[in-house]
DNA sequence: GTGAAAGCGCTAACAT
DNA sequence: ATGTTAGCGCTTTCAC
């Protein structure tokens, strides 16, 4: 069996409540217990069960984070920044992989739920999941919009946007495609396909359908390519589509910059040690991964306080070989 | 106030009990009563509160997962498929970034402690973590060696090693490198450099002591490229590195793959995607998580079983442009 | 087939 | 300054 406070209390000759006094610098209690009661949790090597804790205060200090998938540059940096803070404020993190499944991020719904955690920080695509209507339940969402009371953090998409195009502009390219994620998304980051548009006079926008399979990717990427081959600039709504262009580029033999520029979005730690050349829009990563904490702790703190409803944060240019 | 499963009793008309026996499928129950009672949780939109179902029955699901930094493709895509996993069979990822930070690692062992997991999986580097020497908490290594009792899972790191260098031979190198970690590390990687060191007649090893430090890396590597300029083949010990050394070759003016062949270790997806030219020694990262889970099931399921200590899984050398 | 009652390990009134 | 007691929400013997 392992030990309990009982045991403790035990051991030390004194009650299960003093136990818990020294145990959280509660309430008086004289020196002289709280040293034989630190004696005999270390003799009894004892950990306090935080189950038991958590049942009474009905507070976790659990909070979740769904997000589409944990292997992804962009995910994994806000991922770490994300824990790391709340790893410093007491908080734990369960981390829940939605692979853009509906149903899965349903069943994450029901489990953060039932677990009791204490808010949720939401960073997919899937609308829908009625769980987080829950008006009671604290939650965050990342870069795109789940209800209309749910706080959203990110960059500025639409200034991210126009300065990767009027840098494309700046270079000379006179024929700049753009390649995004699905459109009908409801997510922020359709302003940076917007601000394409709006600083472009024939906008040719592609959709990537399925914005985690490389190989579609490339092979969509392939057929744009040969379709306009007057294309000489590219503005990809993310690193890895950006990275898959460069590619496909090599194959085809189109120099990059010469004769085709290529400007990303993310500007990971990731992507900027494995690939260095190119050109992105860096977002403020950490940044934002503070914001959503510190709303989210305010939301829990204090469940009927009025949080900015959009928050977004400031972008970079940060200028490579590839444009 | 949370609706509880009294709630649920009183509007069912029935007893706690009962609905307890819904919920779990225990027992007998009347087909009329099961509906009366699951009309109930639907009408209230009842959660059962898994803390409470945890405390009494001293399993949580929960298991903890420690590695340096989720913020790394290979960590990412681990836990990815271990987080995958788990979900699938009811448990649920505590996330654990330890920053390779000793104090870090021992609040986080604490922590999990403390929460009850059901297991570990660690794949850091500390030793001396005192908390995962409980003989009673299922542990499992991704890795490296924590104690003579737990079971540590990971590629064939010596096949790989040999595979690697054998490769660069093969393409006509003559004066071979490895970069490698900290030698001091206890872990089943440092049978790369061993594969090499028996391969190579004068072998010359550095090591690099901060291994997620990019700036550091590329510093290192230029001191040794320009120390040893015959250098013609480059055995990194992980992909990063193997990046560093393509970035510093370029900045160098030194032709990969002529003058310099360069071959990594690792093989993840998100390396394979952004640095497509990468020859590389690809892990079985999908089977080294399967592998790790279900080892730490088995101890959870049967905390005397004799699990192997080490098992290593095959690798697969991929060849591309940068040899 | 269903219910009453005890208890998982802890905390917080309330008493002393 | 310390102890007694009740109870957090659930599950499970043990009755009926």
């Amino acid at each position: 069996m392992k030990v309990k406070l009982e045991d403790v209390a035990k051991r030390a000759e004194v009650s299960p409540t003093t136990v818990s006094r020294v145990l959280n610098n509660r309430g008086y209690i004289s020196e002289q217990t709280r040293k034989k009661v630190e004696k005999a949790i270390e003799e009894l090597n004892y950990y306090p069960n935080d189950i038991a804790r958590s049942l009474f205060k009905k507070r976790t200090n659990f909070i979740g984070l769904v997000l589409p998938t944990i292997n992804n540059p962009f995910f994994s940096e806000l991922a770490l920044y994300i824990e790391n803070i709340c790893s410093d404020l007491g908080y734990k993190v369960i981390l829940c992989n939605s692979l853009m499944q509906i149903d899965k991020e349903k069943a994450y719904a029901r489990m953060l739920i039932g677990h009791q955690v204490d808010g949720i920080i939401v960073c997919t695509y899937n609308r829908g999941v009625e769980a987080y209507k829950n008006p009671k339940l604290p939650i965050v969402a990342i870069d795109h919009y789940l209800s209309p009371t749910i706080p959203v953090v990110g960059s500025d998409n639409y200034a991210g946007g126009r300065m990767a195009v009027q840098h494309l502009i700046d270079q000379g390219c006179r024929s700049i495609i753009h390649i995004n994620g699905p459109i009908e998304l409801e997510t922020p980051t359709q302003m940076r396909r917007k601000a394409y548009e709006d600083l472009i006079d024939n906008p040719i926008t592609y959709e990537l359908i399925n914005l985690f399979d490389e190989e579609y990717t490339a092979v969509s990427i392939r057929q744009i390519l040969k379709k306009h081959p007057e294309t000489d600039g590219i503005f990809a709504s993310d690193d890895l589509i950006a990275a898959t262009c460069l590619k496909v580029a090599n194959e085809l033999n189109i120099q990059v910059p010469d004769q085709l520029k290529i400007v990303g979005y993310d500007g990971t730690e990731t992507v900027l040690r494995l690939l260095p050349q190119l050109t992105t829009i860096k977002q403020p990563i950490q940044e934002i991964a503070k914001t959503s904490v510190s709303k989210l702790m305010n939301l829990i703190e204090n469940p009927d306080c009025d949080e900015a409803l959009e928050t977004f944060l400031p972008i970079e240019l940060v200028i490579n070989e590839t444009t």
